[in-house]
DNA sequence: AGCACGCCGACT
DNA sequence: GTCGGCGTGCTC
């Protein structure tokens, strides 16, 4: 049989723009081309991309003229069918262009284009001249001379158009790298550690080097410090713990110096976790059977399951489980984690499972590496792959399960460059192409999930005891009205949190509090006419901030001085009200003075180190009692904590922001989850103003499903549907600036009608980002002189005439309602 | 997205 | 006279 001998190719390219361009495929190259190996094309006046080859016909196109392909990269296709597929089925799904899937689906080195800069990586005398081409010599010789060079000029230096086999050699035995912004978002947390050399770790040697040493009074210090702190076994403790008892460092330094003690840096990780917890076992407990049979029950008829099991259940013994079961069955296995949750102590304890079988995959990673760990996958030598959401788009052969923990957070959606894909919800399509079976874990399931869930579409299990019988955090619920009224009141606490929070500092414990407002006073309000102060651009108070003595608006940023008088009546009593993590930190500074107080908010944060500057101080027991935000609640966990205090907690859940509602609800879960996860003692208190809110108390009981359910009924948000959906959304040619702030507004008015929230790929995400959208449509529309609500109604308008195309240009508005 | 083309006002 | 602002249209 002859080789079909294809004449055009459809290439998708790197650009945001069309779907996939015709170009022809000039003989020379018809052996080799195939789908899914990279091609280069021009492009454009004078530009070249790499481009992956998406299908190949006989079929000339109509109506556009062809460029012929000017080389084939590959010798063997770098990515599969099915990954073309996922890559479809995502620009289609999030409405965006195939090139921009492209561009967040690929490393960057998989993906030269002509703008790309090289960079010398090595110096030229290193490298054995009889190993490299003449060619390659020549680029790094100008490498030299100059830091970086694009690839046009490479193609001046070599007198020659194709170029990329020279720098795929040069990239390869890493002679060279391509430019990127590198940062490292997992900065591993280093520490240094001091260790008694072996050789005087017996008693007798020891006692000569206390003689010797007589006359160095620093180093004998540090020296009796050290055994102390071990208690005779000589083992590596944390330089900072021995320094802290010396009044200087120097005598660390001198022995050091002399190797009587040894200094080494290591990684420590960020998540400690009981040893418990860390040492995996190899059989599962019985609760955990339990779950794993039913799982593996469950995916006989449904392909997508939910595990919901509380804080320490031991789910991720139930996914290695199922992981090695897959791999045993000769398939990949692809295990998503939220980015902040991808630390080092994972990570060696399932290499520790699998061994060179798994390959870890995130942003963090610079692009040698990403490269290495595709072709990896490509060729199926790591079974498991341990990533971020960006995992998803790695070259599977054949996928057997995705495994999803901490289902709920919300790092697994992009949003800004598009495609604005959920990992969660694009998971489900990604093993359908394959045939695979899905686990969503989280001890606090998203709503839509426990929707999902509830309704059948996703099959539930849940865990609800603790693994080793951990019992979980005891807690009570502190009425502040009746508080208030029997003068059982301190500041902002009630005397019975103040107790649990002396009774823990005497014992040397800490305190974590959680106050879901930052600043100093959330509210400033005259006491004469009600009136309070907001924000002149956004629907909000203005914040008091006392460290910068200033209004500030949480939304716009917005700022002004404090006002004496009221602005409206003139009155001069106005009246702060509430209270900010600011004010509380303040306040317990007063109360215990000899305690130090840290405060772990976005404004403490902003500075470069600072978030982990503070979590470490609390780690080492520096700071004593933490009060912070929702930050304090992020994929952290401190073993010496055993109490936390929730304040205001029903203000917490009276949001009319539907998103806001079921936020609060999961991060007082996880708050309060995380106070009996180490120790086996936890304590909750929490200070609520709503005596009958029976909501907290069900929160509080882990009874989250039913009541969360229970709630989102009585608040009628069934009676819409919970996946209105907004998949594709466009405006008129004349309209085009404003594009995308109209679908935002769109999203925002059908919100307003629909009273639960419009779900979707263009949904701005938080009320920051929604604002500015605003914002930019009033500034677009007042320029273009079309008012508002007429924009609006042409808006909805169009929503009936238009359907959905796959060619975006003509494609308008389109609003799906619930699509399964 | 990039980039070219083209139309205007502000400078040597 | 030309430099550079950005509005518009195009890329197989």
């Amino acid at each position: 049989m002859e080789l079909f001998k294809p004449t055009y190719a459809q290439v998708i390219l790197p650009v945001p723009v069309g779907a996939d361009f015709s170009y022809e495929v000039p003989d020379s190259l018809k052996n080799d081309i195939a789908v899914g190996k990279r091609v280069i094309v021009p492009f454009g006046k004078n530009k070249k991309y790499s481009g992956i080859v998406k299908a190949i016909h006989n079929n000339p196109p109509v109506s556009v003229k062809v460029k012929p392909i000017e080389e084939v990269l590959d010798e063997f296709p770098i990515i599969t069918e099915n990954n073309l597929k996922f890559w479809d089925w995502l620009s289609s799904y999030y409405l965006c262009h195939i090139g921009e899937v492209m561009i967040t689906a690929l490393p960057s080195a998989l993906k030269l284009q002509s703008e790309t800069k090289v960079i010398g990586n090595v110096n030229l005398n290193d490298i054995d001249t009889e190993t490299i081409t003449e060619k390659e010599f020549l680029i790094l010789e100008a490498l030299e001379l100059q830091p970086e060079l694009s690839l046009n000029e490479i193609q001046q230096i070599l007198g020659q158009k194709t170029i990329f086999p020279v720098i795929h050699g040069l990239l390869r035995d890493g002679y060279v790298i391509i430019k990127e912004d590198v940062k490292s978002k997992y900065k591993p947390k280093t520490a240094a550690f001091i260790e008694l050399n072996p050789a005087f770790a017996d008693e007798k040697s020891l006692g000569e080097l206390f003689d010797t040493l007589s006359k160095a009074p620093k180093q004998l210090e540090a020296i009796m410090a050290y055994y102390e702190i071990c208690k005779g076994k000589f083992k590596k403790i944390r330089k900072k713990k021995l320094a802290d008892r010396l009044s200087s460092s120097s005598g660390i330094t001198g022995l050091v110096k002399k190797e009587i003690l040894f200094e080494t840096t290591e990684e420590i990780s960020r998540l400690t976790q009981s040893s418990a917890d860390f040492l995996a076992p190899k059989s599962l407990s019985e609760p955990q059977e339990i779950a794993y049979n039913q799982i593996k029950e469950n995916f006989k008829e449904n392909p997508i399951g939910l595990l919901h099991g509380v804080t320490s259940s031991g789910k991720t013994n139930i996914y290695t489980k199922l992981i090695l079961e897959t791999i045993e069955a000769g398939k990949q296995a692809l295990y998503l984690l939220p980015e902040i949750a991808l630390t080092s102590q994972i990570i060696s304890r399932l290499k520790h499972f699998f061994g060179d079988k798994i390959g870890v995959y995130h942003s963090g990673f610079n692009d040698q590496q990403r490269v290495e760990i595709w072709q990896k996958v490509i060729t199926g030598e790591f079974k498991v792959i341990l990533g971020a959401r960006s995992a998803l788009f790695l070259p599977f052969q054949d996928l057997g399960l995705i495994v999803i923990d901490e289902e709920h957070d919300p790092s697994y959606k992009q949003y800004d460059p598009a495609p604005r894909y959920h990992a969660r919800d694009a998971s489900t399509y990604l093993a359908h192409l394959h045939g695979a079976k899905v686990l969503l874990g989280s001890a606090t399931p998203a709503f839509e999930t426990m929707f999902n869930a509830l309704r059948g579409k996703y099959k539930l299990t849940t865990l609800e005891q603790r693994y080793g019988n951990l019992p979980l955090p005891s807690n009570e619920i502190v009425n502040l009205l009746e508080a208030r009224n029997k003068r059982k009141i301190t500041g902002s606490f009630s005397h019975r949190l103040l107790e649990g929070i002396k009774e823990k500092l005497d014992i040397g414990e800490q305190v974590i509090l959680f106050q879901n407002r930052r600043g100093y006073v959330p509210v400033m309000l005259c006491n004469t006419c009600g009136n309070s102060l907001e924000c002149k651009n956004c629907d909000v108070t203005l914040t008091y901030h006392k460290n910068f003595h200033t209004m500030k608006c949480h939304l716009c940023g917005y700022t002004q001085k404090p006002l004496i008088k009221c602005p409206s009546c003139k009155s001069d009593k106005m009246e702060m009200k509430g209270f900010g993590t600011e004010k509380i930190e303040e306040e317990l500074t007063a109360i215990f003075p000899k305690h130090k107080i840290g405060r772990l908010d976005w404004d403490v944060t902003r500075t470069k180190g600072a978030h982990s500057r503070i979590i470490e101080a609390f780690e080492d027991g520096e700071i004593d009692i933490l009060v912070g935000t929702q930050m304090v609640a992020k994929g952290l966990d401190f073993k010496n904590v055993t109490l936390i205090g929730i304040l205001n907690a029903d203000s917490m859940l009276r949001f009319p922001d539907f998103r806001a509602y079921e936020r609060s609800y999961q991060m007082m879960a996880q708050v309060s989850g995380r106070a009996g996860r180490t120790k086996n003692s936890g304590h909750v208190i929490i200070q609520s103003y709503d005596p009958k809110n029976r909501v907290l108390q069900d929160v509080m009981n882990y009874d989250y499903k039913n009541l969360y359910m229970q709630e989102m009924a009585e608040r009628s948000i069934f009676k819409y549907p919970p996946y209105t959906r907004i998949i594709s959304i466009s405006i008129k040619h004349k309209f085009r600036p404003t594009l995308e702030p109209c679908a935002k507004l769109l999203g925002i008015e059908l919100r307003k009608h629909f009273g639960s929230r419009i779900l979707g790929p263009e949904y701005p995400p938080t009320a920051r980002v929604r604002n500015q959208y605003i914002q930019n449509i009033l500034i677009k529309l007042e320029r273009e002189n079309i008012n508002l609500s007429a924009a609006k109604e042409l808006i909805v308008s169009t929503i009936d005439e238009v359907k959905f195309h796959s060619n975006y240009k003509s494609c308008r508005f389109v609003i799906d309602v619930d699509p399964a």
